[in-house]
DNA sequence: CCCGCGTA
DNA sequence: TACGCGGGG
């Protein structure tokens, strides 16, 4: 969600290159949780369960992609969000009541057999549970992927840890992570490229977005940026009616940032915002260590506990645990 | 999202 | 090999 610069920064989006993405990728892990429990759905918007009823969408996503990841070089570590911070509690309400107004949506659309509908209202009812989290934590610990707690928002974290060198990119669909500073985002990171949209298939591809190039054709400082954004609106502001990115870059650059803030958001102070955007709480230590993924244990927590198919998930644990012939993969742990 | 199958 | 489709839990 986040921030509605794409139609400034979109120009400056390249496909990514297989090269680009290895090494240690910083997963926004409330980002991708959020794309998996949307989008693992059956048509009628039924996320994936198990027969106690638990959801399990996020599982299978966070299996697959890890899997994947491992086998093309790319080395996770998931950061997630920790206390937010209280500019947020405004968008944390909206949230909510977008969400519960889907929720009531995707029960009246399967009611009217509204198929396209339901599944578009189940994926905006997603929400993110303390059961997900815990599990989705629980099968990254067995796969031996690292997880870091951010002090707040695991988007300003994973930007840190691009900004220190700990990894090499953040992984992440919002655009928020530039004005947290992350040198270097990629969007779309999947290693399939391919996605199922309104029931058709359309080639999605990784990829990058380099702040540096931003900034450049824009000519642009970040603190400028970061002024555009808060005039459209981010997680920590309400934006002003009728300015889009367009013109907020217009009135950035003509040195009218102040004008509009007084003129049509007269109650927002704009520093506190800026400051956090620019000073984020970070840990700014991160002890990473990548494990060999677990074999038995995935197999009893996915198959035995989760009810997946134990078919499904073996062969695919083989490569990456190198049972088996394979022994080329255990020289990255 | 991801896999695997049938199809051409 | 490439794509569309159905099913996964």
């Amino acid at each position: 969600m986040g921030v509605a610069l794409r139609d400034i920064i979109a120009p400056y989006k390249k496909p990514a290159e297989p090269q680009d993405l290895t090494g240690v990728a910083s997963i926004d892990a409330y980002n991708a949780l959020y794309q998996f429990l949307s989008i693992i759905r059956q048509p009628d918007g039924t996320p994936l369960m198990d027969a106690k009823g638990r959801v399990t969408s996020h599982l299978s996503g966070i299996f697959y992609r890890t899997s994947n990841f491992l086998q093309q070089g790319i080395q996770p570590v998931w950061i997630f969000d920790g206390k937010p911070p209280e500019l947020k509690s405004r968008t944390i309400d909206e949230r909510r009541a977008v969400r519960e107004e889907a929720q009531e949506k995707w029960n009246q659309a399967k009611r009217e057999g509204d198929t396209a509908g339901a599944f578009r209202y189940a994926m905006a009812s997603s929400r993110l549970d303390d059961e997900i989290l815990y599990s989705a934590r629980e099968l990254l610990g067995l796969l031996g992927v690292p997880v870091v707690d951010a002090p707040s928002e695991g988007e300003a974290e994973a930007s840190n840890m691009v900004r220190t060198g700990v990894a090499r990119y953040v992984a992440s669909q919002d655009y928020d992570t530039l004005l947290f500073g992350a040198p270097l985002l990629v969007r779309n990171l999947t290693v399939s490229g391919k996605r199922r949209f309104h029931g058709r298939m359309v080639n999605v591809q990784p990829e990058t977005v380099v702040l540096e190039e931003v900034l450049m054709g824009l000519g642009l400082s970040r603190e400028e940026l970061i002024d555009v954004a808060i005039l459209v609106g981010t997680d920590f502001n309400e934006g002003a009616t009728g300015v889009g990115a367009k013109t907020a870059l217009k009135r950035v650059k003509a040195g009218e940032f102040g004008d509009i803030i007084s003129s049509k958001l007269p109650d927002l102070d704009p520093e506190p915002v800026r400051s956090f955007f620019l000073n984020p709480p970070v840990s700014d230590s991160y002890p990473l260590e990548w494990k060999k993924p677990e074999h038995d244990r995935i197999i009893a927590f996915l198959c035995e506990n989760y009810g997946f198919s134990e078919d499904r998930i073996n062969p695919i644990l083989e490569k990456i645990t190198g049972r088996g012939k394979q022994r080329t993969l255990d020289s990255w742990f």
